[in-house]
DNA sequence: CGTGAGGTTGAAACCACTCAAGAAGGGTGG
DNA sequence: CCACCCTTCTTGAGTGGTTTCAACCTCACG
C-alpha cells in the first residue's frame, strides 16, 4: 500500500483510525475535529481480537488502558467472594470500558468477552494530557463517564423496583436500541450472552429468565429461538418493561403474573 | 470585619472558601494548589441553607451546577412514572451531587434536602473551563465520577445478590464509614433519612426494613432508637453484609428472594 | 389532648428461588 | 454419518423470603 503523502490515502490505516471509524460519533473522537483528533488517533492502538472467553482486564489490576469495543461484546462482573457474580454490563460496539477504574487507578471488575471481539486501547494517562489541550474531548469524556452514570442508575430501578418481567422486557428493549444505536438491527439480533448472563445481569436466576422468555413468545411480544431474538411488538414491549412491582394496569391486559 | 489586606485574613471569609473548608481533602479541591485553588474557589457559590424537604433540582432541569454537601443530607430518586421511585443516593457532606445530569446537560433525578443541608454549588462550564487549565482539577473531577460509579456498582450488587438482611447491614456498614470519613462518629450517628427512604434505596418494602432493622437490634449486633443508631458489632454487621444470596451459613437460614 | 406522620408488628398471599429431571444443539471421534 | 458427551436451555414441583394488607403504637406538635 501506499502512504498517505500527495492525497495519496493509505485506505488500510484509515479504516483503522478514529477518522475512518463507523462508530466515532458513539465514542471519545464525537466533537474532535482536524489536527486534534489526530492527536486523539495516536493514542489509540487497536489490538489483536479476542476470543470467546478471553479476559480484558480483571478486578485489582492496574489501569493502563480505557477500552472501547469496535465489535463483539464484552462483559463486565463485580466479583463476589463466593462465586455469585453480579453482571455490571453488558459493552456493544462504541461504548466504553473501564472508567470505573479512574477512580483509585485499579479496575474494579472482571471484563471478558462473549465472543469474538475487537477493542481499541487507549492508554489512560495520555488520554488525560490531550484531554488538558483539547477542551472538546475533554467535555466528551465526562458526557461518556455521566452516561454510564445513567445507565446504571436505571439498572438500580430496574433491580429495585420492577417485576422479573419487567426486567427481562426493559433488558431486551434497551438492547435492542443500543444495537441498533451501533449500527445493527434492532428487530431482530443474537444475544451475545447465555441466559445465566442475562440472570446475573437482571438479580434473577437463570431458570426464571428461560421461563420468562417463553412467556414473552407464547404472548406473540418477541419470538425466541435459542439465541436470536426478533422483536415482534416493539410497544408491548416497553409498555411491559415500564411496569412497576405493584403495577396492576397495562394497556392490553398485560397484567402482572408469576414467573 | 476587616478585610485581607496587609496579612490579616478574614476569618469569615476563610471559612467559607475551599482553602479553609474541612471537606477539601474529599472534594473538588483536593490536589489543587494555590492559585488554581484560588480559581477553584472563585467559581464557586454557597447557597442559602435548605430546610427539610427542599428540592435542589428536579429531573428535567437544565444543568447549572454541580452541587457539593456541606453539612447536612441530600437524597436522589428516580422518578418512575407511577410513583413507586428508586432512590439513587443518600449524599453527605464532601459528596458531589449532579454529575448524571453532564451526559445530556439535563438532570436526571430528583434531589431533595433530608434536613437543614448546607451546600456549595459550581456552576459546571465554568469549572470546565477551569479544568482545562488545572489539569490537578480535571484528575479529580475524573475520579469523583468514577468514584460514583463504583459506588454505584457495589449498590448494583447489593439490590441484585443480596438478601434484605445483608442490604441493610451493608447500607449501614457503608453510611457508618462515609460519615467517619465525612468527620462524625461512625459508631453512633442520627440516620437522616426515614425507613421508608432507606427500602427505597435497598428495593425493599418498608416494613422489611423495619423488622431486620429490630432483628439486628435483637442479636446485639447495633442498638436502635428512632433514628439514632449505634454500631456494637462492627465485625458481625460487616460479615452479615457480605453474605450473598446463597448464603448457607447464616446463625438461622437466610435464604433468598424477590420483591 | 387530639391529630397525624412515622414506625412497629402480625398474618396471609405470592413471586421468584431451589432442586431436579429432561430436551436440544454442537462437537468430537469412531 | 451416527453415537456419544457436554454444555446450554427448558420445564415442573415445592419451598420460602418478602410483600401486602391491616392494625396498633408513639412521639411531636399545636
Amino acid at each position: 500500500m501506499t502512504d498517505d503523502k500527495e492525497g495519496v490515502v493509505d485506505l488500510g490505516r484509515l479504516r483503522r483510525s478514529c477518522a475512518g471509524c463507523s462508530l466515532r460519533s458513539l465514542c471519545l473522537p464525537a466533537g474532535v475535529l482536524g489536527d486534534d483528533l489526530a492527536r486523539l488517533d495516536a493514542l489509540v492502538r487497536s489490538r489483536l481480537p479476542l476470543e470467546t472467553g478471553d479476559g480484558l482486564f480483571r478486578s485489582g489490576d492496574t489501569l493502563e488502558n480505557l477500552f472501547v469495543v469496535r465489535a463483539g461484546c464484552v462483559r463486565t462482573t463485580q466479583p463476589a467472594t463466593d462465586g455469585e457474580e453480579q453482571v455490571i454490563g453488558f459493552h456493544l460496539p462504541g461504548e466504553l470500558l473501564g472508567l470505573d477504574a479512574i477512580s483509585d487507578g485499579h479496575h474494579h471488575c472482571d471484563a471478558i468477552a462473549l465472543e469474538r471481539t475487537n477493542v481499541c486501547a487507549v492508554p489512560f494517562d495520555q488520554l488525560e494530557d490531550v484531554a488538558c489541550h483539547v477542551p472538546g474531548l475533554q467535555h466528551q469524556l465526562l458526557r461518556i463517564i455521566s452516561r454510564e452514570l445513567v445507565q446504571d442508575h436505571q439498572h438500580l430501578v430496574a433491580l429495585g423496583r420492577r417485576t422479573a418481567r419487567a426486567r427481562l422486557a426493559l433488558f431486551l428493549h434497551s438492547l435492542s436500541q443500543r444495537l441498533y444505536a451501533a449500527g445493527y438491527s434492532g428487530e431482530d439480533f443474537r444475544l451475545p450472552m447465555s441466559r445465566d448472563d442475562i440472570a446475573g445481569y437482571l438479580g434473577l436466576a437463570l431458570e426464571t429468565v428461560s421461563r420468562l422468555l417463553g412467556r414473552l413468545s407464547e404472548e406473540g411480544v418477541i419470538a425466541v429461538e435459542r439465541r436470536w431474538v426478533r422483536v415482534l411488538d416493539a410497544a408491548s414491549l416497553a409498555s411491559i418493561a415500564g411496569e412497576p412491582v405493584t403495577g396492576q394496569r397495562a394497556p392490553d391486559g398485560v397484567g402482572r403474573q408469576a414467573n
